[in-house]
DNA sequence: CTGAAAGCGCTAACAG
DNA sequence: CTGTTAGCGCTTTCAG
């Protein structure tokens, strides 16, 4: 065993002269106690630096106080700006909660163990449907965040994607543009679905045409954006505004504007989406849909922690989003 | 309790028509058992999905088969794509071994919790040698990814970032270079001071002056590598050459080449280092120092896995770098 | 307010 | 090869 000389309740107890009982009530419960007992399990308990080992309380009754957190393995899709924004706002909320993060990347199998956690949150569930079903059936708590869930027993927290995309198309017509092409994301995922939705409703609303050449699905990768974006410019009319599924798609088209000699934004403009600060560089300021990820993952965890407390009904929340005006966007 | 009707190994022996101990050997130990037995407690176990209590068995003596791994919380130094790498790296090879992640964002305050885990991977250590001696002392088996340790009682598995940097710089050399600038990363991770330990040998090895006002330190930002980029371009001999710490900064200098109309390759070389997928679009392909993320994560993975088998000695071990030859150096 | 004792689900001798 | 039994470290009745 490695650490087998681990000081243990009992010790604890012997050392300050009580029982294991009452050293177990100064962990859960302190002001329970005699004030001067809980002095000496106290000092005891600093003197050793005792710490009770958690998956025995938790066999005996108590809670784990471990969440467990399921990303997607994908590469593209869940690039590493958004991904490791889920896992260090999840992990930062779980920190301040006191509470333990266990991380399992989803690769296809349905292998998460309900039995290290109390409670599981979804990072997206693109793929991953038959596994959120299985922990469904045995009523394991749950939230699903980044993904909105119509069955009305799943508590979710997600993002207006539509309405971001929506007002960023909008406010691209307002410039003046009419054609305005959408540079989507994988439409497995749902976001990508909503922002392309987002940005035909806009354009519906404000009268354009929605043509099929000027939307591009891409797998949110930039070589599959350069691409593309070269059938994009191979077109008779080209369009004069691009709006990107991701800011690392948009940095795509930056880049690509400046090989080819497009003026950005006097001959196109460009939005993308995230407000990625690592997009953010070079001559050119990114106008952008800013999504609140961190929120997104503090509001998890809190749902989940809170239905773990008492049982509530499933919560659904949708956050909104903000346009970063800066300096990709031009009047036409 | 969120899933009470929990299947235990005493129904599984009681469905089965054997004793505890048995349905115990075949979780462990299948092959012990007469085949008529194992049939019928695999069909047990199967009908009803039974999943043994990890933590159960983990307080009986077994192990839990969790590995904690440690990444440190600072955004700039451990950025996105670097430290998304190691977690999916981990991940990956934990995966393959049936191991599970238990996830530790450091934060300054020393609670990483032993008892959770098997054993831990410190990814890095920047700001988090109180801990570590911590665990050291308590005689916790661990390794140390991506910084090579002198304590010969520490598994280790790093990059040899001065080697790759020094190939580099000689690289830069050997096109003609004299002027050769390094734009560092902060100075207290340990791999950006072997970067630039490794830039300064290359320099004295073919005679050509350090020049303190060629060394630039950055936070790893973007914003920072721009700042220290006015700088080195203020100077009055300006770099022909920039030796930088990432790819990211690196891509930051050809945004700043576009900007200041000075021609990539042809007026300034640039070599970055990661080999970042992310960095890697528009006309110009960046010539780059690979490390091997993922390797140097599975051997860390391994090492821990085969120290916790058997005793073994310390491993030390540093992987080599990979200069990848594109588009961004020229000969003067 | 406290201690004794039962038991959480599992593993590991030990005896057969 | 299998069953019995004694814990692993902790929480939680239940008496006192």
């Amino acid at each position: 065993m490695s650490s087998s000389n681990k000081i243990t309740i009992k010790e604890v107890a012997k050392r300050a002269g009580v029982s294991i009982a009452t050293v177990s009530r100064y962990l859960n419960n302190p002001t329970s106690l005699k004030e001067e007992n809980r002095r000496k399990v106290e000092k005891v308990t600093r003197e050793v630096n005792y710490q009770p080992l958690l998956y025995a309380r938790r066999l005996a009754g108590g809670k784990l106080n471990t969440f467990g957190v399921i990303i997607p393995g994908y590469e593209d899709i869940f690039y590493s700006f958004y991904a490791l924004e889920i896992i260090r706002g999840v992990g930062m909320a779980l920190d301040k909660e006191d509470l333990d993060l266990h991380l399992h990347i989803f690769n296809g199998k349905d292998t998460f163990k309900t039995s290290l956690v109390d409670g599981a949150i979804f990072a997206d569930i693109i793929g991953n449907e038959t596994q959120l079903q299985r922990l469904l059936k045995e009523e394991f708590p749950l939230v699903v965040i980044n993904h909105k869930i119509e069955n009305p027993n799943i508590s979710c927290v997600s993002i207006n994607n539509f309405k971001g995309s929506y007002e960023a198309t909008e406010f691209l017509s307002h410039h003046g543009h009419k054609h305005i092409a959408h540079l989507a994301g994988d439409l497995r995922v749902q976001c990508a679905q909503d922002r392309l939705e987002g940005y035909k409703a806009a354009l519906k609303k404000n009268k354009i045409e929605i043509k099929d050449e000027y939307v591009k699905v891409t797998n949110f990768s930039r070589k599959d954006a350069r691409d593309k974006l070269e059938e994009l410019f191979a077109l008779k009319v080209r369009p004069t505004a691009i709006l990107c599924c991701s800011d690392e798609i948009a940095s795509e088209v930056l880049a690509f504007g400046e090989e080819k000699k497009i003026n950005i934004p006097k001959d196109l403009s460009v939005i993308g989406f995230d407000d990625n600060p690592h997009c953010l560089y070079g001559n050119l300021m990114l106008t952008t849909i800013r999504q609140p990820i961190m929120k997104m993952a503090s509001l998890g965890v809190e749902i989940l922690r809170d239905s773990l407390k008492n049982k509530l009904p499933p919560k659904k929340i949708v956050l909104e989003t903000e346009l970063i005006v800066r300096d990709t966007v031009n009047f036409l």
